[in-house]
DNA sequence: ACCTGAACACCGTTCAAGT
DNA sequence: ACCTGAACACCGTTCAAGT
């Protein structure tokens, strides 16, 4: 089959969702397809750029059904979750995704989106810029944590915890329990909670 | 001079201030410090842990200065600055420690902080969790977008930027001065705002 | 135009040998 | 206990040669 920068961009995601990112590298992809690791360079400039496609196809995965008569809350929830959904899909390739620029066309269109409902419920284009990046950075932060890995390097298993002082952390040690609970939906929810009720305190009075 | 954990780790840290994370390998550490590659695996024991020691020292570099009067919400926004001010002294050294998980006693320093306060002010212990969070996630998500980089590989400086159309994309094409424009601290200071309010908001009425 | 092998300058880590 | 050189199995990318 012909090797086409498509088929390699597959590849890269395949071999990242299956062993994890710093299992890429391109001879790694090249025997996945089959061909010498020099071909690759034939579609792709560099190991950089197959990573930006990388993200830039990730991105584009990102679904909106925009509900017709919802309200800005609802809106701006189903976008956050819209966005936050493509670790559903892509688990692993969300946070190569997230760690790099993305400058792609298909990348600005849910920025396009978003910006385009916060106009429409009122607010001004610097107010929109600012609420639209509030909402990103809580977004990604989230994903960073929930996928609890770096992009690059897999952290070690060493599995030292180092049993803290209930005396110097009375806090830590009473709501260990808590804190070691893993419901990454309910932590998604509760922030989003926050920030939707938050702009929504914000929203200029006079409704269009 | 003795060769300890200590100076490999700062070694680690001045290659990464200097020439990024990708720089940081072994050989490069061990060079920097004139001795063997191998001598390095007598003080730690991977190139994963160095990078975990690296996180360690980033994260206690965190300093607070617990104002006594304080309200709540400056409080909140005090411990917050005080997180992303780590991107002052360890501008890239604080991407690789934001990107994984802090396993050890000093890192929970700040989590504890956080709760303390929390809890004074009227909060359960899991809103309190829930809470920290939150904005942990938003603060981590803003030094990502600030540092704009990848902490494993430097995306390419392909300044590709392949002009939307601005009947597709009418609010990114008319409010691109706004999203080009780069003020990390308005930005920043923003959505703490948006959070600060939001759980001023949510506080139980019983004051203590 | 597309493919490719050889080669270069790198990696992290194991192992056996030194002191 | 600490250091280390050689070696192994990898990297990304250049270059010159093929079709």
């Amino acid at each position: 089959m012909q090797l086409t920068r498509e088929r390699i961009v597959t590849a890269a995601i395949g071999l990242i969702e299956r062993e994890g990112a710093e299992a890429v590298s391109m001879r790694r992809v090249a025997t996945e397809l089959g061909c010498g690791v020099m071909s690759l360079y034939n579609h792709v400039p560099s190991k950089s750029a197959l990573l930006d496609f990388v993200a830039e196809r990730v991105m584009s995965a990102i679904e909106f059904s925009p509900v017709p008569g919802a309200s800005l809350a609802d809106e701006v929830r189903a976008q956050a979750r819209a966005f936050r959904a493509i670790t559903r899909s892509y688990p692993r390739c969300t946070m190569v995704a997230v760690s790099r620029p993305t400058t792609s066309v298909t990348g600005m269109l849910p920025m396009e989106h978003a910006l385009a409902t916060l106009r429409a419920a009122g607010f001004s284009g610097v107010e929109a810029v600012h609420i639209v990046r509030a909402f990103v950075a809580y977004i990604v932060g989230s994903l960073l944590r929930e996928m609890g890995v770096s992009p690059g390097l897999a952290p070690d298993g060493s599995a030292h915890r180092p049993a803290l002082d209930p005396a110097e952390f009375p806090q830590v040690t009473a709501l260990a329990g808590e804190l070691l609970r893993k419901d990454p939906d309910a932590d998604f929810e509760f922030g989003l909670e926050l920030l939707t009720r938050a702009i929504e305190a914000l929203r200029p009075a006079r409704v269009s």
